[in-house]
DNA sequence: GGCAATCATTGACACCCTGTCAATACGGGA
DNA sequence: TCCCGTATTGACAGGGTGTCAATGATTGCC
């Protein structure tokens, strides 16, 4: 990761500057400013590493703050408490989901493989950053208060919109270039289908051995057989001119075999 | 809730009993071994009670040892810890759930019938019984040891199995009827459905509020929407021989309008 | 009925975690 | 050098958990 570097203000040549000096802030308030916010990532990077050994629910302030290498009560001038770090943490992970899904976007053409690659997207993601899919999935699973939401929240809900914003175009594109089929609202289709990812990218998260020795499921093909399944509902025509129900007479004729 | 009655027990008339006996057992180790269950019974009952009314992440064990009018201590006796007492209550959540599936599983005939039956009960369940729902997706949120789970884990695991294998007759029915396209297996089907409608209610549960004032979006004709669609899916052609995916070509000269 | 044994129940304790606050250390400006 | 505001910390109170020895109740036996 690299810090944003701060645009068109360029600091004095290093070799003016006294040793101890970090390169861009001019005025002291700044560079205070400007430490205050390394620390606070520092934190939330202290957070991120402890995540990555245990759960959320057993890990404490002692454990970050050990990490970081602080005391535990200068957490709490950062931060309001715990909740607070980690939802920091779970808004890289919203972050990180949202640029996954906007490259996958940007690496086809048709609407219908955009969305098929956002949802290979997301199942690489919940594999190769399962601390920030873990996250993101509690985020998803918290009722959130609409109004009643923290600065932090509010960022996090941003974020997710990126994510749905994402979609909502491949769709449209998708409608758009025919690929999908034009009865479906864009909005409200992404919202769908954030759902349905989700929730099967979780199961197979969580329940993959129990799936495996039970059921004898293979996890990834199943996952891959879940996006062609909305692949033929994104493509198959309006349920309304009803399909193939057969009458309650013909299901008694073949319960006779 | 009405008790389930001994059957094929009669008890002695209620007359010929000393006041304090309990009807049922015969001999003493049998009362003491009922007696047991029922504190057991009236601990999780307590637990129910306190979760109706607030997130587990607030309940305490004092807050459950006092709806049962009980010391702290006794709850140790009778769980492990709360985390066991969490689970006996998820445990009727799913039997809870279990229940309503095949149900809705019976009440009709045709297997999409049936299927789309399913996820209007879910739909249902979430709605009136939203401590069972919470308790329901906590569980499924969890990553599953394989072979190391509690006793109640594998109860729990045991009813999800019952709720698995209503979708999955649905399913063969369907496939079996004709209202459902055969190309798919009915397990690996049933278990993507499963993952698919909790993922959507869950994201309506929560997010209801927020979806509704930033989208505009209806949650109740969403998840109308949301069934139509698997619908579609359910009834729609093999994908393999492919949609309609226009070229690259194509889309670059539709771009150009 | 009385007594010992077994079981159910409880109060008290030690430990851990959280959030706060007064006290201390630090660094810039006069 | 000293003063002042900021950064940082140790120590504390409050509350939750899980355990254990002590107490109370019930049963089996005489």
């Amino acid at each position: 990761m690299i810090a944003k570097a701060t645009v068109g203000l360029q600091p004095a040549p290093f070799f003016l500057l006294p040793p101890s000096s970090i390169p861009p802030p001019v005025s002291i308030e700044e560079r205070q400013q400007e430490e205050k916010a390394q620390r606070r990532r520092s934190i939330v990077d202290a957070a991120e590493a402890v995540l990555g050994r245990m759960s959320m629910e057993n890990m404490t302030m002692a454990d970050i703050a050990s990490e970081a290498r602080l005391s535990r009560s200068l957490l709490y001038v950062y931060f309001e408490d715990m909740e607070d770090i980690v939802l920091a943490v779970t808004l890289r992970g919203f972050e990180a989901l949202a640029e996954q899904f906007e490259a996958a976007v940007q690496a086809h053409d048709a609407g219908l493989m955009q969305i098929r690659a956002v949802g290979e997207a997301y199942v690489r993601f919940a594999h190769e950053q399962p601390t920030y899919f873990d996250l993101v999935a509690r985020f998803e699973a918290r009722s959130a208060d609409p109004e009643a939401a923290t600065d932090r929240e509010r960022a996090c809900l941003a974020a997710a919109d990126r994510v749905m914003t994402a979609m909502t175009d491949a769709i449209q594109n998708g409608i758009d270039d025919g690929s999908i089929r034009p009865d479906l609202d864009p909005t409200e289709t992404a919202t769908m289908l954030w759902g349905y990812t989700h929730g099967l990218i979780q199961l197979m998260a969580n329940k993959e051995t129990g799936l495996k020795q039970q059921y004898g499921i293979n996890p990834d093909a199943l996952i891959d057989r879940g996006l062609d399944f909305i692949g033929v509902a994104l493509t198959g025509t309006s349920p309304h001119p009803a399909p193939n129900i057969p009458t309650e007479a013909f299901v008694a004729e073949q319960g006779k075999d």
